[in-house]
DNA sequence: CTTAGCACTCATGTGCAAGGAGTGCTAACA
DNA sequence: TGTTAGCACTCCTTGCACATGAGTGCTAAG
């Protein structure tokens, strides 16, 4: 986090503007370019001088001589932490996602999935979207029910609305009826724990209270073990098509190995993760990936959601490195607001 | 389905080589190359004679003059409805196939998931997995529940051991005594019955017997009214990445054009039925996409799948016109037996 | 009917020259 | 001392000519 901010002004301006430059033509920038679109009051070779000092310093770089600067990564660093000023988000942009949003807000996971869709939509990057961890989420509401006689459902309400179902085989049959006192004591005591120790938790209050009902209480106790501990966060994830669009692509390879990461959902965890630990509390936050990183040429825009005032998890944009960051930071934002919004209403 | 396989035995015999050279090497395919891949006994130029009546014919065509010959798409139809030996699988496609369904059978659409993912990597083209359709479903256990005051969960159980839940928000509270009746007759009363006409069906049986709790019985309705209908079957599609190995997408907008199909459930649901459709109870069935249908140079490998001895949906594959069909269909065909079994074990 | 021979076509690759974008450097200028 | 104009230089790109090679179509002989 230490790039120095120390470059003269006119080199920051001008570091600013291949940058802007790139990022809107995918094309090398060059110094009569640069004077011209950003009509400064400079000659093109003043330019010249400027930007062989920058490439010096390792802002920029070229991929032959005579052809046009490339920020580096470097750059785009730069870029992002003291030149880019975050832009408004257009009227447009914000009707759009407003709308999205006004429809069908039963569901949390719905709303998730529905936001990475709405991302890449807006964005033409790839949207990501991290469920809140098991951690986090607390029982609200449990319920097992006979399916058949040798088969169980549990379903699970969290607090953040979300309804989770699983099925076990059991040896000996119960029937709804015998359930029922089960079920309400499951539901007296379980409430608001975490879904992460329910096994744990339960074991000791059902040892004391169920003595008189032992079968019932080993069954449960069995079941509710075998619930996936830990199971992996979720992460909804659409748009990989749009993504094709940019010039970077244009190559199969590079193509198909981000195809290729979109299928590791664990490594794209550890990626809004890593997001998300540069941030620091600023709300939003661009991960540039590293050379040599496997997330080399790629960036992440992201930023927390919060629900109840908590964080609980992270959406985001996906695309290359060159990105408009100063328009996506708006959107990611005010998506991340709006969808902590609308699961803090739903959790209630 | 008229093509007439009217071909004189050396016209099928050098079609066969041409369109086998071509799947295994995507190369254009000359004379010589014929010969002596297939070592016939034939010189070249008698081949030439051959290829070019099958080019008048329509079977063949060729880039440009003196490029090698390439199968046209009526010349792959010949190829699987009157040449294509079905290959055996090879033990080891059998065992990972195998191996791969031995564990966790718990969940109906688990299964249908992994078998998509399964397919993707066998065949290294697209897996697709259609899964039963709503209105063959049969409801198995209904359970109303509530979750807050103001909010309801309804699950369901269908015949093929599938659950669903939705939630709705309710005006007046109820608790889950009050609901334990409600329960109790839906179940009593809705075994069986098809999910698509669960709402109809209830109507007529709610009437006689619940006038004394009208409160109770018009909430059923309502709700049970408002479970979505007709919702399209679901479609499991995995292995996007597998199809950028092939050469037909080196150019990136070929390769768009697919992963936009991809984002279009219904009509991949509507290719795989159409490949269904072509099947004539034959089981297993090729479907090559025809030009100007959105999905030239597009083929499915599909075939039906069956609970109970009934068909219920299809599996297949999605990949560019030139597959190793004789192989492929060997391994869908397998797989769907597979699921079949599988997932009637589990509806029991 | 089959085959050998041969001229022909066309994609691919290579060498070469012209054009153009953009740089680095130097010298003049404010 | 910083800025600018001028100019030589680099290197990519494009176009063209040419050779190569795979493969064809056709004709005439077996």
């Amino acid at each position: 986090m230490a790039d120095t901010p120390e470059l003269k002004e006119r080199e920051r301006q001008i570091l600013q503007a291949v940058v802007h430059s790139y990022i809107t033509t995918a094309e090398p920038v060059g110094s009569r370019t640069v004077v011209k679109r950003f009509d400064l009051d400079l000659s093109p070779a003043t330019v010249r001088n400027v930007m062989a000092d920058l490439e010096e310093l390792g802002y920029l770089g070229q991929l032959h001589t005579s052809s046009g600067r490339v920020p580096t990564e470097m750059g785009y660093r730069y870029y992002v932490n003291y030149l880019m000023r975050v832009q408004r988000l257009t009227v447009d942009e914000r009707n759009r996602i407003d709308r999205e949003f006004k429809e069908k807000l039963n569901d949390a996971d719905e709303i998730l999935r529905q936001t990475s869709h709405l991302l890449a939509l807006v964005t033409h990057q790839a949207g990501l979207v991290e469920a809140p961890a098991e951690g986090d989420a607390a029982v609200q509401r449990i319920e097992l029910m006979p399916l058949r006689t040798d088969r169980l459902a549990v379903l699970m309400v969290d607090n953040f609305g979300r309804l989770r179902t699983f099925t076990f085989d059991i040896e000996t049959s119960v029937s709804a009826v015998e359930l029922e006192p089960l079920n309400r004591f499951l539901n007296e005591h379980l409430y608001g724990v975490s879904t992460d120790n329910l096994a744990a938790e339960l074991e000791q209050k059902l040892r004391n209270f169920f003595d008189e009902q032992r079968r019932l209480a080993e069954m449960a106790l069995s079941i509710l073990g075998r619930i996936p501990r830990n199971t992996p966060a979720q992460l909804y994830l659409d748009g990989a098509s749009q993504l094709f669009d940019q010039p970077e692509f244009k190559d199969i390879s590079r193509a198909r190995e981000v195809l290729e990461l979109f299928d590791e959902r664990e490594r794209l965890m550890t990626l809004l993760r890593e997001a998300g630990a540069q941030s620091e509390g600023a709300g939003n936050t661009v991960y540039i990936g590293e050379e040599g990183s496997g997330f080399d040429g790629l960036s992440v825009v992201a930023s927390p959601y919060e629900i109840d005032g908590k964080p609980v998890g992270m959406i985001g944009i996906l695309g290359p490195r060159r990105m408009p960051y100063s328009r996506l930071t708006a959107v990611v934002e005010h998506t991340a607001e709006l969808v902590g919004r609308l699961l803090t209403r739903i959790a209630h």
